[in-house]
DNA sequence: TTGAAAGCGCTAACAA
DNA sequence: TTGTTAGCGCTTTCAA
């Protein structure tokens, strides 16, 4: 009784466009017609079509269709998914400016410090229109591979050091520049650094501008710790270098996302007061920058300005065949809350 | 000179098992064999193969294969990514589960009150193995739809009316129970509640809860304010709740973004201390809830566990070919921090 | 173990 | 405007 008899079945079969076509009577290029835009088809065929279609709940498979048309309509997305909240903003736009170009997203999240060649060599078995590769670091010979393919990318908030791949980065030594003027105006004595993933581009332009400013000023005792970009990293490295017999009273860390952690050390585990005792400067302007429980300080990366060039810079080399790479610097703006010391008289 | 000759070849043209047949000198489909597990095919050939694939840098057309295969290995998610940080630990953990069956992502955000049913319409399209909706609404009709569709959908943190959609949900009855028992232990005097999105069934679970549970032991005069899960408006609604002559004592919020907001409000605007003039308790124990900022007491919704019964009902639904739809309620605890004031002799 | 051939669901010539 | 046909890149019978 419950024996199964000759149609197991189980793999579910789909409407497909041949069905619609046969309950409307038409050929199956019809159906197809009638579900591309500007095709010529007769109203009554049509007609005949739509009933069909409604009737049995037909959808064109899209992913059929991106097999003979080579266009996908799918862009891969490589982002680290942790707690800084700043990729959130980035996947959130990226996502919302994608879909309105009819894009849709393939979706890759790759563990901070894990090798991302791997992923990308999966992701490459994707038929994608286009890889936005987002604070993801790229080696010279998967870049290679991706140019062999065709295969458009651009990536955000890092380089490579393949000169063929677009990038997208915010204004990490106006930035560092800006920050460190507005510290020398503070009279700042002490400055330290937290450091994100020292293999990381960003990290290296920033902290290579930042020490290098301040030498040219005359500060070459600045303090470094290694915070790797994470919430937990710079924990450790904040009481490690406010854990000496005289702290530095600046401390600029290479993201917003351990500034805030730097922030939190500092008031609450070491009674200091920001904004008096001791300023801390972070970079990006994330979310959680302008609450009201941090008030940080920091050199903004436009979230919504740099998605929007990176994509921009996507569909140029979607479209064009003999795409030249562009690299794209993002100014960003010094935001000035109550976790740094202003300057006397500052206006 | 410049001019384009006979070939154009504008379409890229990716390199096809075909074509790695032709320089191995073997067919194309003892290709599909060796880039198949478990397919028998004699050494000798392999070699040729392998070594033709690499010479020309092939990878098999995921794409292509699921046509044929029925299985895409694509798991679409729909979530609203806007500044809530839960939902991102959600789809981080989504993303690394997902990743180690196999399966890949494709994104869908939705901005919240939205319609999602139009996007669902167009995720329809895509030949996905399964769908799993973060806190969307559902409306009765597209279940119906997926389930004539064979596809698998799993809800997560909300529930539809139609019965025949698995979801995976906090629990909403218990945590708002153990809450209102802990603030009533605390001698809390004046209660007020600050809903989440008036539409939702987490927020109609947990309004209701702590409603009629407070009715019960004699809490008639319960103030309320929309929040709508956002943090702007949970800064309305704080705000409102907060300027009246007697202000209450304790505050739930249906969501920890809402209440750090709340926290917030409190502290910075109505210069009250939370834990001692003011309780304010969440619901979902964010990473946020935790850092020294704001240490938020909260009822947990644990993202991991809840993401993995989501994908177990998934799984479990795209291999059983008769499987029943599930309720699965994950349990949470009570996390008492500061932002609550402490019933005496509590341990 | 291998190749030929059919076909997944679709689009795009082409001819009628 | 329509149907016929070929074929996208792949897997999977089926015979050899």
């Amino acid at each position: 009784m419950s024996k199964k008899t000759e149609t197991p079945r189980s793999a579910k079969r789909s409407v497909t466009a041949h069905d619609v076509a046969k309950l409307a009577g038409v050929s199956q290029s019809a159906v197809s017609r009638h579900f591309t835009p500007g095709a010529s088809v007769a109203p009554k065929t049509r007609q005949k079509i739509i009933e069909a279609a409604e009737q049995l709940g037909y959808r064109p498979n899209l992913i059929a269709r991106s097999l003979i048309t080579k266009k996908s309509n799918l862009i891969g997305i490589v982002l680290p998914l942790n707690t800084n909240p700043y990729y959130q903003s980035i996947l959130e736009e990226l996502s919302y400016e994608l879909s309105t170009h009819g894009y849709r997203i393939l979706l890759f999240t790759n563990q901070t410090g894990h090798d991302s060649d791997l992923l990308i060599e999966e992701i490459l078995h994707y038929p994608l229109d286009g890889l936005i590769l987002v604070a993801v670091n790229l080696s010279s010979h998967l870049a290679e591979e991706c140019k062999q393919n065709d295969l458009p990318v651009v990536m955000m908030t890092r380089k490579t050091e393949s000169k063929t791949i677009s990038s997208v980065t915010g204004d990490n030594i106006h930035g560092v520049h800006t920050i460190v003027d507005f510290l020398l105006a503070g009279k700042h004595q002490k400055f330290a650094y937290i450091a994100g993933e020292p293999q990381s581009s960003t990290n290296y332009d920033r902290e290579e501008a930042f020490f290098s400013y301040l030498a040219s000023q005359g500060f070459n005792d600045v303090q470094k710790a290694i915070g790797y970009y994470t919430y937990e990293g710079a924990r450790l490295a904040a009481r490690k270098l406010l854990s000496v017999s005289t702290p530095p009273d600046a401390i600029f860390c290479a993201n917003d996302h351990m500034a805030l952690c730097a922030l939190e050390v500092a008031q609450y585990e070491f009674k200091l007061q920001p904004g008096k005792d001791i300023s801390i400067i972070g970079f990006d302007d994330n979310y959680l920058a302008s609450w009201d429980s941090f008030q940080l300080t920091t050199y903004s990366q436009p979230s919504k300005q740099m998605v929007h060039q990176a994509i921009q810079l996507l569909l140029e080399q979607i479209e064009q065949e003999d795409f030249l790479p562009k690299h794209i610097i993002v100014k960003g703006e010094l935001i000035i809350r109550y976790s740094s010391r202003l300057p006397l008289n500052y206006q």
